[in-house]
Formats: structure tokens, sequence, C-alpha cells
DNA sequence: ACCATCTACGAAAACGTTATCGACAACGAT
DNA sequence: ATCGTTGTCGATAACGTTTTCGTAGATGGT
């Protein structure tokens, strides 16, 4: 019996969009010069341009993104991939964000396993299905897997990288990063350093036990497998191997450990506590990544800070010269640096 | 005297995209039944269907997103809009990208005020440049302005709501939170419970005070303009407030006090060290926010915590009804949540 | 006057989809 | 046979831009 008129008040009437055609019609000119004001091309008169950014700007029109990107064959968005939103990519994201600024590029961040959907090789689902038509290039942070260039999009990755036919990298100089911080230890007396690593997976993990072991050579130091440690990146993976390494008998005991992430840095001084080891005076601990809990531990860890910020604001500019067809670096890295604070000091 | 012919080497060919067009062709059928296919429409045998789906596979065709973002009038893309990429938005995004899985919508992350650019109503400019075109749908994240319904896409803001004419918002209750902080200091025992004040210009921070003076109201106890100190957001401007609170004379010294915010909270028990006073013993502090500082705090600070992931996903969930046309309620408040941990005990 | 050269502009063809609508065949019912 | 009906399918017109290319008019040199 036909339809029930009155529905249609219900959805308020958002206005009707103004286009390109809209402004071309008021300004009186083609479509065609409208585009061109916009873009500033050449070849058009100083009088109609002013005409028509005149009626742009008395209709209020913005241009569609969408069509444009249609046409030219880029959206000005570039994708950001990340595992999840901790502080550690926060930070990143704040160095690409504010890299962003005045490149006319938005951020489209994207997290890829939160919930239960742990499967590695997101990134790749994930930058074939934004790849190919949302965004112009990817920043993937830490990748699970290494991206190959099959992309269709251009990609750098925060990651340390790997080999040539990786993709293009930017990140910290992990194995100078432990150097600093050995040498550091060094430098304050220090003979028997403890090692206690991170996640096995993780290639930066392996660079950290690499720094150790070329700091102690250079200092003309034994490296020995008893002060060596595998760990994680959660409290509950360091303890056992933190209370071993701290077991041993006085004379084989490290004066001082430096373990390859705060969270398990944080959990030795804890552990140490429980021994009764005053932390730094009869135990020295230096972390590494400079996580928020770091400056508020007890004693505050020395440890050592990756330049996120600037990471991210590199990678970004890496990527847009790529995009702009300029050929650059493929792999850029930034020097870690030590943060002194109070969990070092000479040993006994 | 022509063209470099070399030069095309350069550049690596990009795999030229493979389109709705080669699918049609390659399956010989129409293009209008292909898009059919792959939307799952009414209309389509289950022969032809399973024909186009194999060429799809086999072509590894992905259908552009631009180009039906251009066609349909929406993109399936809702962006959050945030100051900064802080622990705290950094939650509420976890919660909104949580609940983004599955729903087809992805996230565009958009940081407003990083760098000096520090203009308020950066949320509108955003909103507009961005609404118009690329995002179907926002949330923006305690904005430093109203945001008015003129705009093109729908909004849920996170924040408090202020009146009929605003847009939809999510928030945590900070009235009640702040009650069962000051109701947990009131159940220890204390009389005499302070109040330091967070940012003046957010209305949590008056909500916030709202609720303590409510609270001491219902316990018959008297509010005190003695015990009351406007503070901030940074360490620094609860500083001196929270020493002119601590350095009234004993009798009228309060034997708790409860901060509008973390950061506050934190300078208090500093300061309340630095004169000699003892938490908890001589003194319970309460904070608000929960923020990752907190945990780590000597002691471990009681504070209050707002259900941020569960903040991110309603704000979702309202704005997917929203655009899915159903109305809904227009503003959501979650309960906040007292975290009891080391800051407070009964008074001397 | 005549051609050559510019400049300013517009018509029209893309870009890759989706939605409408009409065509056509097959089929059952009269 | 005739007439709906139903079930598949394809032409085609959008969606709002950008870009190419042609052309008309102005300019300048002989």
């Amino acid at each position: 019996m036909g339809y029930c008129q009155g529905m249609s008040t219900l959805d308020q009437p958002r206005p009707r969009r103004v286009t390109i055609n809209d402004v071309a019609r008021e300004a009186g000119v083609s479509v065609a010069t409208v585009s061109k004001v916009i873009n500033e091309r050449y070849g058009v008169s100083e009088a109609t341009s002013e005409k028509v950014l005149a009626v742009i700007d008395q209709l209020g029109y913005q241009s569609s993104l969408i069509a444009s990107s249609l046409r030219r064959k880029s959206t000005g968005v570039i994708g950001v991939l990340v595992a999840e939103f901790e502080p550690y990519s926060a930070e990143l994201l704040k160095g690409i964000s504010a890299a962003l600024h005045g490149t006319g590029y938005e951020l489209l961040a994207h997290a890829g396993r939160t919930g239960a959907h742990n499967h590695t090789g997101w990134e790749r689902r994930s930058l074939s299905r934004l790849g190919h038509t949302l965004i112009d290039g990817a920043i993937v942070v830490t990748p699970s897997m290494i991206i190959t260039d099959e992309t269709t999009i251009p990609v750098v990755a925060i990651d340390p990288h790997t080999g040539p036919d990786g993709p293009m990298t930017v990140d910290a100089d992990n194995v100078t990063g432990a150097r600093l911080a050995v040498d550091h230890l060094v430098g304050l007396g220090h003979r028997r350093i403890g090692f206690l690593g991170g996640r096995p997976d993780l290639r930066s993990a392996g660079l950290r036990e690499q720094g150790y072991r070329e700091a102690l050579d250079d200092a003309g130091l034994s490296v020995s497998d008893k002060l060596i440690r595998v760990g994680g990146y959660h409290p509950e993976l360091a303890e056992a191997p933190a209370r071993e390494m701290l077991s041993l008998p006085t004379g084989e005991r490290p004066t001082a450990v430096f373990a390859a992430n705060d969270i398990s840095a944080i959990k030795v001084i804890e552990v140490a506590g429980s021994l009764g080891l005053r932390v730094p005076e009869d135990l020295s601990v230096v972390g590494f990544d400079n996580v928020p809990e770091s400056r508020d531990a007890t004693p505050p860890l020395t440890t050592v800070a990756q330049p996120l910020h600037e990471m991210g604001r590199a990678a970004l500019g890496l990527l847009l010269e790529l995009l702009e067809g300029k050929h650059t670096e493929r792999h850029l890295r930034l020097p870690a640096e030590l943060v002194e604070r109070g969990s070092t000091a000479p040993p006994a």
C-alpha cells in the first residue's frame, strides 16, 4: 500500500557535497580550469585564477581525495603497520606523525595482531589488502617475518636489516648500543659482567648479545658461558635465569648484569633485592630500550635508548624519497644512546 | 633527437594492476557480473559464481577500494583523532582497533597537535579535510573544543558530554570514580581529605572535584576550601599546591590527599617524602587515570582506572551503529574502577 | 595582409568500481 | 499458442577528479 513517507525526515539530510562542477558553473569556467587552479598548474590567467579561488572559498569546496586518488594513481596516505599500540610503537608513530606535517600525506595506522589473531604473516596480508588501493607506501614496525619486495607498494621496515634481498630498513644500532652499555660497566671497573638475553626470535636480541661479546673482547675480558643466560620479553621469563646467575657463589657471581631489555633488567633488580643484594652497591644493572618503567624503577635504571622519534622520522623520509622516485640509502642505522641513571656504580 | 630509451629499465616495472575488467574478460562474463560475485549480490548462478571466483583467485585480483569508495559513497575507513600518541590514546586505540576486527573497516589515526602547531580547533580542520572524503566517520579523543554537528560525517567524542547540542560521547564516570576514591579513604578512617585539582580547562577535572565534594557531603564531612588546591597535568604545576597543603600545621593538615590525576598524585608522594611524611603511614594518596607510572611509583599508587579499552570499543560500536543508520544512545558512560595499591592506609 | 607563435581555455577521455534496468531464455500455467 | 513469471546476465550511466589535446583568439614579425 505505498511507503511510509514520513521516514525521510528521520535521516538528517546531510548537505550534498559541493563538487568541482558546482565551482565551475558558479565561476563560469570549465571543470578543467578549476582543477588547474587547485593544483596550481600552468596555463590559467591571473584573473580567472582569482575568481575561481574566490568561488571555492565562498562555496566551501573541498576536493574529493577519493576521486583524485582514482585519477592520479596515488592516495596521499601512508600506512604504518604495528603489531600493537604500545609505548614503543606509539613513540615511533609520534615521530612519523611529526615528520608527516606539511608533506600533504596522511597516516593510516594499522594494528596487526590484536586479540587472538596472532598469526605470523599478518603483515603480508595487510599490505596486500591495503597496499593495492588505500595507501601509497607503508612503514612496518618489527615485522614478524621478512617482507619480500613482491608487494605492490614501497615498504620500509623498522627492523634490523637482514640481507640484500630484504626491504629497506631503519633501525637503531643495537650492537654499538650494547657495547655502550658494557663499556660503561667496564669503565666503572666491573670485570665479571653477566648477560641476560632477550626474546630469541628477535634479531635485535642477537645483535645485543653480539655487542656484549665484542665489548668484552675489546676490553680483554673473557666471555664465560656461565654468565650468559637466555631470557625473554616477559618478567616471568627473566626470573629464573636471573636467579641462577645471581645465585652463583661469590667470586663467580657477576658484579654487573647487562640485560637485553628493560623488562628483564627490572626483574634482575627485583631478584637481586630478594637475594639480599643492593643495587647498585652490590650489583650494577643496565637495560635496553628505555621503556617508561625504567625511569621509575628503584633505583632508576641505567639503560640504552633507541632514538625512536628520529627512527620514525627517518623511516618516513626514506619512504617519501622512494615514493618520489629518488633512489637513496636502502638502510639507515641510527645511534643508540646510553642513559645513565641510578642502577650502576663501581663494584664494591 | 629522441628520448633516452634505456631509462625505462630504471624504474622497476611494478606489475600493472589487475582490474575487474581483466577478470571479466578471462572468465567470459561482464564486469557487472564479477562485481555481483564479489559483493555477493543476488542474481548470479552458482556455476558462473564459481567460475568467476576461480579466475579471481588465479589472477590474484583485489578490488580497488578507491574506485568502489567513489562509486558507493563510503570508504570503509574510520578516523581516530588524537592530540598525541601517548599511553592514554594508545590504550584507546587498542580498544578501537580490537573492536574493528571483522567489521571490514579500517582505522586511520590522525595526531593533531604534534610539534608547535598547538592551535585549538585542529579537530575541526582535520575533520573537514578528511571527513569530506577519506573517512566515513570519526572518533575524536578529548577534543580541545566542542565539536558541533555541522561536520559532514558522524562523530563520536571520547569526552564528558556537555549539552544536548554536542556530538555523541563516550566517557568514564568521573564523578563516581572520584567518589570511589574518596569513599575508599573515608572507609579507611580518614576525616581530613585534601583535593588537588587537575587541568582547569579539562571538564573531567571539574567532574572529579564534584565527585570529591559529593563524597565528603555524603559522609557527613565538611568541605574546606583550605584543603582544595588547583593543580595541572604537569609535575611542576602540582608541586607548589601540594607543598602548601602538606605544610599546614598538624591538626589542619590532611591525612589523605585525592589528586585529580596520577601525575599530580605522584608529585604529592614526592613532596610528602621531602617533608618527612611517610606514605602511606602518615599520608594516604589516591590518584586518577592509572597511568603506567602509577604502578611503579614508590609506594605503588592507589588510583582510579578508566576502562580505556572498553571505552574505545564502545565508541566504535556507537559510531558503527550510527553509520548503519540505527539510532542509539547518544551518550555512553562507563564505570571507573578503584585500583587499590600501596599508597593508602588507615590514618595514624 | 599573412603566417607563425604563443596563451588561455574547454571537451572529452580516462581511473575502476557499483547500481539500475532492460533483454532474453526457460518454464509452467492457462 | 499465449501470457506472466522467474532467474541470469550485460550495457551503460554514474561517482568526482586529472590530463591530454585541440582550438580560438591574441600577439608579433615580416
